[in-house]
DNA sequence: AGCACGCCGACT
DNA sequence: GTCGGCGTGCTC
């Protein structure tokens, strides 16, 4: 028997399946889709079995080791891997390991095996026990023959296990045996305990051993599920939809097979009610469910009402779970134990196989754009799924992407008002000039009327949420006599000012430098930070109402496991008067005594070189404004900006999404953009800068010549980010009609220059649907 | 990507 | 005379 296996190597001369013989004792257990283990040249890796076949040929090697008992990925899986691939011109490995939990991902290792060796190194150990300067004395070793290494693959999945503790008889105990009695009397009023329990009492392992040894207790070691959401009581809510939310409810239920439905409805227009709903009715067939949620931020609440109405039935997967509770979750999938998967992203290729209905709730978010290989977009992925399985795909979202709506108008997608919203209307939005306010002598972050609005909250024990718009607006650090700033010695980027540690760090490699006393050019002491991080607002707003309770969201205070939900509940349960953060606080946030929400810089985005720039400040500042007023109380929102006029500013402050979409749409068309025009973004890097530049030019002058149907170039041109770790980084922008035939064209181009890449001059790498553009 | 093999410069 | 530099080529 052979099987066929794709190997976990991201090498584009290796993407492709290699055969192994199949060792006739694994032959009735193989399956496509299960991780094996396999010699590959010197060494040892992860691969996946992708299909097998019989019979056997010459010079094959014999697979080593069968990593899972059942397959990993199903029949679905392995094929979706083939469209990602070829959609988005990832290797197939890369598709196929982006599907599992990173708990099923290996790493690899040396084990010492046999020869002499130096002191403090004993056989049988693993090279990555010791430290750098003793591992490189037994590579030395091992290259001289003096000992041998044997490459080692090593699971990183972890199975948490208890021991479940049943008394038999107890009347076989020593009478001094005084801790195995005291188990015993618990045992006697409860017959079965967990190990874990028992230790309590201060039982040892070696006497619980024992107990079982003289026959008193049966103990059987068990699996133990961490299960994050444990403390959720399960409460059967009705739900009583409105008008609309009963239409849209209808209207999902009697969709197509394949189709996919717009569901556009103002913040407190209910979704999630229509979600909740139309899973249930999923379920009720016997079918499954897969809600995708942008981010963590919007988790709590939703997985909260999730956990209620479904119950134990639901698997929770986004990122601030750790390794072990995500495969946790994952494997009650896979045992058939959920109805509904709730996560982020990679959610959408949770392995269920009764597939009924998948929601990506906030549709236009771009966090559903994977950032790396594979560069896969969750709604593409989504709406595969769903013509696999013939159920539909809702879009949920108060401001729906350009892309998506223009496809609902055209009628690719169905389309789903929900207009009428809960806690009356949208507050009002008072757009405040920022130029004004700097003619009158104000160079603080906010306005006089915000300020004042922040008082009166405070004064009425009400609530406020401040977003700083923080995108392009980062805490840098100048000299103010020569006006040098502090750039990354390895990228072309400005250095961001951290107040913890007061270090400078580059965002994109990592470089951090403490922050110098004077200039490094002009030796000046008058260097200085610029520009408003949180912490700096945060101080300011501190300094004039120093009775102000702040809570502040960002990276630096959510980095922390559990610290994101942690922060949200104080502000809901009215520890603080006012919560203070980046995008992370603009989405999905229902705190009724919220009657203020202030935006600080609503344009800080608009100068980006990125055509979404208007796009995104629309859903920014038109989500934020929906935070306000949604118990009784009324809300207002504040926006400040120095662009009033911005047709993005008007439409957003006013909840005119047809408005905004009409003149947008107008502007993508004369640009070309999408969703005119279906676009790819080629980017090459080496550290030479000519070379990059060369192989752009290359690239470019072969793909003309491919003269591709409906298709156009822009480019080469310095990418925005010109230096990234040392390298030096040229754009191609390629933009067509006909995505199949381009698909096509870049792989043969990919392969064409496989060669010169391996040889490692420079690199290129292919964005479909880029999102990103520096 | 790793890793081995192989062919030329600076050391004991 | 050997150690080791990294160019080249291969991985079922």
């Amino acid at each position: 028997m052979i099987a066929h296996v794709h190997v976990d190597a991201p090498v584009i001369t290796i993407d492709r399946p290699f055969d192994y013989e199949v060792p006739e004792q694994f032959e009735t257990l193989i399956e496509p889709g299960m991780r094996v283990s396999v010699p590959f040249g010197s060494r040892r890796l992860l691969g996946i079995v992708v299909g097998t076949s019989d019979g056997t040929r010459e010079g094959l090697k014999p697979l080593e080791a069968l990593l899972d008992e059942e397959s990993s990925l199903t029949e679905e899986l392995l094929d979706l891997s083939i469209h990602v691939k070829e959609t988005t011109l990832c290797f197939r490995s890369s598709a196929l390991l982006a599907m599992l939990p990173a708990a099923l991902k290996v790493s690899y290792d040396k084990e010492i095996k046999e020869g002499l060796v130096p002191d403090g190194v004993r056989l049988g150990t693993h090279l990555s026990e010791y430290p750098k300067d003793v591992q490189s004395v037994i590579l030395g070793l091992a290259k001289k023959g003096e000992l041998t290494l044997a490459p080692v693959l090593k699971e990183k999945k972890t199975v948490k296990t208890d021991v479940l503790v049943e008394l038999l008889d107890a009347t076989v105990v020593s009478k001094r045996a005084k801790k195995q009695l005291e188990a015993i009397r618990q045992l006697e009023e409860t017959p079965r305990m967990y190990w874990s329990t028992l230790r309590q009492i201060g039982l040892t392992r070696p006497q619980l051993q024992k107990l079982e040894d003289i026959g008193a207790v049966r103990l059987t070691e068990v699996e133990l599920n961490r299960d994050p959401y444990a403390t959720i009581e399960q409460v059967k809510e009705t739900v009583q939809l409105n008008d609309s939310q009963a239409r849209a409810v209808q209207q999902i239920h009697e969709a197509d097979a394949g189709e996919t439905l717009l569901v556009h409805g103002v913040t407190g227009s209910g979704k999630t009610e229509v979600y909740l709903e139309s899973i249930g009715q999923v379920i009720d067939e016997g079918k499954q469910a897969i809600l995708l949620v942008p981010e963590i931020s919007l988790t709590p609440m939703m997985v909260k009402r999730f956990k209620r109405r479904f119950g134990d039935r639901v698997a929770v997967l986004h990122s601030a779970l750790s390794k072990g509770e995500k495969y946790d979750e994952w494997r009650k999938i896979k045992r058939r134990e959920v109805d509904v998967v709730v996560g982020a992203r990679s959610a959408i290729f949770a392995p269920l196989d009764r597939l009924g209905l998948i929601i990506l709730d906030e549709e236009h978010e771009t966090t559903y754009k994977q950032e790396e290989n594979p560069r896969y977009h969750a709604r593409d992925v989504a709406i595969w799924r769903a013509r696999y399985h013939g159920c539909p795909v809702v879009l949920g979202s108060a401001t729906p992407s350009l892309e998506s709506y223009a496809r609902a108008q055209k009628g690719v997608y169905r389309y789903l008002h929900l207009k009428e919203r809960y806690g009356g209307e949208m507050p009002p939005v008072h757009i405040i000039d920022m130029r004004r306010e700097l003619a009158k002598g104000n160079t603080t972050m906010f306005s006089e009327e915000l300020f004042n609005g922040i008082l009166d909250r405070i004064e009425k024990k009400e609530q406020c949420v401040i977003l700083l718009n923080r995108r392009g607006f980062t805490t840098f650090v100048m000299c103010r006599d020569c006006g040098e700033g502090m750039t990354c010695p390895h990228c072309a980027v400005n250095l961001t000012y951290h107040q913890h540690g007061d270090r400078l760090k580059c965002h994109y490699c990592g470089y951090e430098v403490g922050m110098p006393s004077t200039c490094p050019s002009c030796s000046s002491k008058k260097i200085k930070q610029f520009g408003s991080g949180t912490q700096k607002i945060e101080t300011e707003l501190l300094n004039r109402i120093p009775e102000a309770r702040i809570i502040r969201m960002d990276q630096d205070t959510t980095s922390r496991k559990g610290s994101h939900e942690q922060l949200l509940r104080r502000f809901e349960e009215g520890e603080a008067d006012i919560l203070l953060g980046t995008q992370m606080i603009a989405k999905g946030l229902d705190f009724p005594n919220v009657t203020l929400v202030g935006v600080l810089a609503a344009d800080a985005t608009l100068g980006m070189p990125d055509f979404r720039a208007t796009e995104r400040t629309f859903q920014l500042v038109t989500q934020v404004a929906g935070r306000a007023g949604r118990g009784k109380l009324p809300g207002e929102a504040f926006v400040q900006t120095y662009n009033p006029d911005h047709y993005v500013i008007e439409t957003a402050s006013e909840h005119d999404y047809e408005s905004f979409f009409a003149k947008e749409m107008g502007l993508r068309q004369v640009g070309n953009h999408p969703p005119y025009w279906f676009l790819t973004l080629v980017t090459f890097s080496a550290e030479n800068s000519l070379v990059a530049k060369s192989e752009a030019e290359l690239f470019a002058s072969d793909f003309l010549q491919a003269q591709v149907e409906n298709s156009r170039l822009n480019g080469p041109m310095p990418a925005p980010l010109s230096k990234l770790k040392n390298a030096y980084r040229y754009q191609v922008f390629i933009k067509t009609k006909q995505p199949e035939a381009l698909y096509v064209e870049l792989a043969r181009l990919q392969q064409a220059r496989a060669k010169a890449i391996s040889k490692k001059e420079y690199q290129m790498s292919i964005d479909v649907n880029p999102y990103v553009f520096m």
